[in-house]
DNA sequence: GTAATGTTTTACCAACCGGTCAAATTATCA
DNA sequence: TGATAATTTGACCGGTTGGTAAAACATTAC
């Protein structure tokens, strides 16, 4: 019998989880450049390289397809900013967020847009994460930052718009690649860019939050 | 007679003037919430309250309509980076020009979300502007930056990277801005985030760029 | 081997999409 | 006023879209 896909909750077969990962594996691709509404599953099914009702055996939706990315990929894209440690030392651990945030830019530009198009679009799909989830992160780093600036070990400023900060201008070397490209002209688009935009952004976060003679 | 729209090069009528306004109007709300792609016709019809054959009376094919937002925004878009003056205060061009972008974002979220969107999903329409005009201008505006770097006014830094994270920093504020205020809570998502954004971000541009003893 | 289950395909549907057409309505101006 | 041009609309069209039904085919378990 043909039990529809939700009902199954027995172990998976062998060829669901390839088939799983090969679907959002395309889904990623076309999700991340055209955003929900604007992909097709006739997109996705080519580029996974199946026929549509095969894909939809699967993913019983678009939105479904949708949303297994989007579970998958979010927890993942937090990482870095998890790893942000309250004992470290704070110049160097902005410097590595910054270097592990342009990476992932760097490394998983498609992730980076799927959500960039996400919220861009008004996040209908992922609000709660965001009021959720998110957002009792980004607190509790911005309680670390809060207590570095009060121990005097960087200068005062709101952490909220720093962690903004950061995301916005690393996540843009994924977001607007093109543009990025289009800018610095062929003969600097190579993976260069990224060494250059690491330095850059390194000096000026943590020159930007030395501590100043006379400010304490 | 009933002239095909583009042949009539005779001057427009006042409905003309008023219509095509509306029209653009309501395609700039559609077309930045949803991108080309996920926008329909229909749609804004609906949000500029005619028909869809009135509207294609006006603009005869949906790209039509989104080149003659991209051409009449894009320009105006720029001007911010147009007034960045060579003769002018280094760190004082530099924080009115932040201040300029931020409150573009304020005031015209809309706009900034159309172009997100577009390079987001690869430039299709407007890849030629980039690397023509835009490219032209963010060079001039590059040398103007590089000389000040010479003449010892402000930090040794990359000049096409500066000109990115603010562009990126400032611009998140109206592109991310679901995320933002869904991290900053309903407290602090008011209006006066754009004012602590802006402190904020001059200073942490003033102070990162600003010249260490011993480095020149 | 065969029966049960899991997978894939073909054919299809109703809703939606961008866009056309011709007729109806309204504004302009002599 | 009436003729002419400008504007608006409803009906429609071919193609695409998300999704379904059912049967063919493949795999697994016994």
């Amino acid at each position: 019998m043909v039990l529809p896909r939700a009902a199954r909750t027995q172990r998976r077969t062998r060829i669901q989880e390839e088939k799983e990962e090969l679907i959002l594996e395309a889904a990623l691709d076309v999700f991340a450049t055209h955003g929900f509404r604007g992909s097709t599953i006739d997109q996705i099914a080519e580029v996974a390289g199946m026929s549509k009702p095969n894909l939809l055996y699967y993913f019983r939706t678009k939105e479904a397809m949708h949303r297994a990315l989007i579970d998958r990929v979010l927890d993942s894209w937090l990482d870095p900013l998890r790893e942000f440690d309250a004992e470290g030392n704070p110049v160097s651990e902005i410097r590595s967020y910054i270097r592990r945030k342009l990476e992932m830019a760097r490394d998983f530009p498609r992730e980076s847009r799927l959500f960039a198009n996400e919220i861009l679009q008004g996040a209908p799909h992922i609000e709660d994460e965001l009021k959720g989830p998110l957002k009792l992160l980004v607190d509790e780093k911005a309680e670390v930052i809060r207590s570095w600036i009060k121990a005097g070990k960087i200068a005062k400023c709101d952490p909220y718009h720093l962690i903004f900060a950061i995301w916005s201008t690393t996540q843009h070397y994924a977001d607007f690649d093109v543009q990025v490209r289009g800018v610095l002209g062929d003969e600097r688009s190579g993976e260069g860019r990224f060494e250059d935009a690491a330095r850059f952004l390194e000096q000026l976060f943590v020159s930007g939050l030395e501590i100043k003679e006379g400010s304490a």
